[in-house]
RNA sequence: CGGGACGUGGCGCAGCCUGGUAGCGCACCGGCUUUGGGUGCCGGGGGUCGCCGGUUCGAAUCCGGCCGUCCCGACCA
């Protein structure tokens, strides 16, 4: 592409509401321009990127046999309704002239699974992959960092039949396979995690995350590779405090003001892994008290898989049913209120809050002082073990950038998508669910490949693949040269951009050229002629590779293709 | 939804406290200059000061309401 005419808006200053990094570059490197909260446009460059990105996705799904669809966006709402996921809050919801209640796709698990079961009817039909690129809706409560978190975005989202849990399987490990494929492909850094099923059901899950403090979720990680997960199920080997010897029945002390697991400690000498920190929320069924370590954190996605929705208590709901404020309350002598305990709890003896104020008990033991049930309701510190290999633990920021989810019959039963087997007995086909953010996926690599110049594009996600900045008007030998290279990297199978504009000053197209951060640039002007070296630079790096004339273009293919 | 901040030409900002009818840099247009790292100089064009209402002789400025945007938290298929 010549860019002369063409329409590129760089901006030299970031508008002063971005924060992410990926944010700020793509305005300024005029690939997208904010039409309102969480709603991006694509200009022409960076549609070039997202193309790039889409082709590389596509490819891959098909190699696994995938087929591509293109569902509505707008759906009837009685589909939602027969899986219970109508009025969720993201949802956009609207009626048509007639009064029809309609819903814009947050995904389309429903949609296919309403095709399946008027399609599929044998064993015969299955396994079968579906995918597709299409936009999502979701009413976000809080869209934020540029591109990465918004509320309208294309998704390529797709979904495997199976007949049974094994066939699931194989259509679970084909997608991951593929996801690995693509995510190398885009040059990026990531890792597939253990992730948590969420609203989404089911029966398991993995993310793909791309590690950049811009990211949102957190994951715990084995330097080694031999566990990662998400935070929000991540488990780990706890560190033990030495409890010394268990005393053989609690003992109340005075603790006036004190009303922190820090004061606590610092009043006792203890450290706070000799704490049990005690925190009450209020469930549809009425308070729950739950029970970390002093040194935890209590999950609230991990406890509302034990006790479901819940909130906070307020301090005179705490008062009410343990007798005392929220510094000195505790489990034991507790009637009327569910206690969960972290099983870190069931190892060694605590000091927990009184019931009453100012006043602690110490060496209560669980079990013997207390009944509590037990289950996984911390958040994992660093530093603590792997669960699998024993080494310390790795906490890391992450964006996610796909995911991919064992549905099972969630969707088939309650929608009638069900299969005859070789026995002629009806069953539920047995489905998954993978997504990936096309958009995201671009943002993740700006986070993690970009310099003070601009964006490090991979080259598969480069809008160009080299970019030749001429320096020299039309009519110059530099101008003819740079169009016979343009013709000579095009036939090459490169996509070149061709900086010939001659308003442009030579200092403002370099500038330029580094923010868009395209792998090879090349420069033109009157030094390079007549017997070279042409100026190449390569982007990561801003390194000089200046190449001869003679076979220039053949020389900066290999220099490309070597790039990341 | 809770907390915080902001809203003034396309972008970045000053002016507001202490009311008197809007300014700077970049960008844009014209001229000259320059021609390998956002050139330099001169001359220009462009703004309902987010919206509505109030106070006042007079409101970008003070007061009230609303809207929008961002950040922290909650939330997040």
């Amino acid at each position: 592409m010549r860019l002369s005419g063409r329409f590129w808006p760089t901006l030299r200053d970031a508008p002063a509401d971005a924060e992410a990094i990926s944010h700020k570059l793509m305005v300024r490197a005029g690939l997208v321009r904010q039409l309102a909260s969480g709603l991006y446009s694509f200009l022409p460059f960076g549609l070039r990127s997202l193309g790039r990105i889409t082709t590389v996705i596509r490819e891959e799904m098909d190699r696994i046999g995938a087929q591509e669809f293109q569902l509505p966006v707008m759906q009837p709402a009685e589909i939602w309704e027969a899986t219970g996921r109508y009025g969720l809050d993201e949802q956009f919801r609207l009626q048509d002239r007639s009064g029809r209640a309609m819903v814009l796709g947050m995904t389309h698990e429903e949609i296919i699974t309403w095709h399946a079961a008027r399609e599929i009817r044998s064993y015969r039909d299955l396994p079968q992959s579906w995918y597709q690129f299409q936009t999502k809706l979701r009413d976000e409560p809080r869209p934020k960092s540029g591109i990465l978190r918004v509320r309208e975005f294309t998704m390529k989202d797709s979904y495997s039949l199976d007949v049974d849990e094994a066939g699931l399987a194989r259509s679970y490990e084909a997608h991951a396979e593929a996801y690995a494929r693509m995510f190398d492909r885009a040059g990026l850094d990531w890792y597939m995690v253990e992730s948590d099923v969420g609203m989404m059901g089911g029966m398991g899950a993995h993310e793909f995350m791309a590690p950049s403090p811009a990211g949102e979720d957190t994951i715990a990680r084995a330097p080694s590779g031999a566990y990662a997960a998400n935070v929000e199920l991540a488990v780990s080997v706890a560190i033990d405090p030495d409890f010394g010897e268990t005393p053989a029945a609690y003992e109340p002390f005075p603790t006036p003001g004190i009303g922190t697991i820090e004061e606590l400690s610092a009043a006792t000498g203890l450290p706070t892994g000799r704490m049990c920190k005690s925190v009450v929320v209020v469930t549809d069924t009425g308070p729950v008290l739950a029970l970390v370590r002093g040194e935890h954190a209590l999950h609230e996605k991990k406890l509302s898989h034990v006790v479901g929705r819940h909130r906070p208590a307020q301090p005179d709901e705490i008062r009410e049913w343990f007798g005392a404020g929220p510094g000195s309350i505790g489990p034991v002598g507790l009637e009327g209120v569910r206690i969960v305990a972290d099983p870190t709890i069931a190892t060694g003896h605590y000091v927990t809050g009184a019931n009453r104020d100012g006043e602690h008990l110490r060496g209560v033991v669980l079990g013997r002082d207390f009944a509590a049930e037990q289950a996984d309701i911390r958040t994992v510190l660093a530093g603590e073990g792997c669960p699998v290999s024993g080494e310390p633990l790795v906490l890391e920021p992450v964006i996610e950038i796909g995911n991919i989810f064992k549905l099972g019959t969630k969707y088939s039963e309650p929608l009638g998508a069900t299969y005859l087997n070789a026995d002629s007995q009806e069953r539920p086909i047995v489905m998954g669910s993978y997504g990936i953010g096309p958009a995201r996926v671009l943002a993740a690599a700006i986070e993690q490949s970009h310099d003070e110049a601009g964006i490090v594009w991979p080259k598969a996600l480069a809008p160009f693949d080299v970019h030749i900045v001429l320096v020299g008007d039309a009519a110059t030998p530099q101008a003819d040269f740079a169009a016979a290279l343009f013709g000579q990297l095009t036939d090459l199978g490169l996509e070149v951009l061709l900086d010939d504009r001659e308003a442009t000053k030579p200092g403002e197209k370099f500038v330029e050229a580094e923010l868009l951060g395209c792998p090879i640039r090349v420069t033109i002007g009157k030094r390079t002629l007549p017997d070279g070296p042409l100026e190449v630079q390569v982007r990561r790096g801003r390194e000089r590779c200046d190449v001869p004339l003679h076979g220039a273009a053949e020389a900066i293919l290999s220099l490309w293709s070597r790039q990341r």
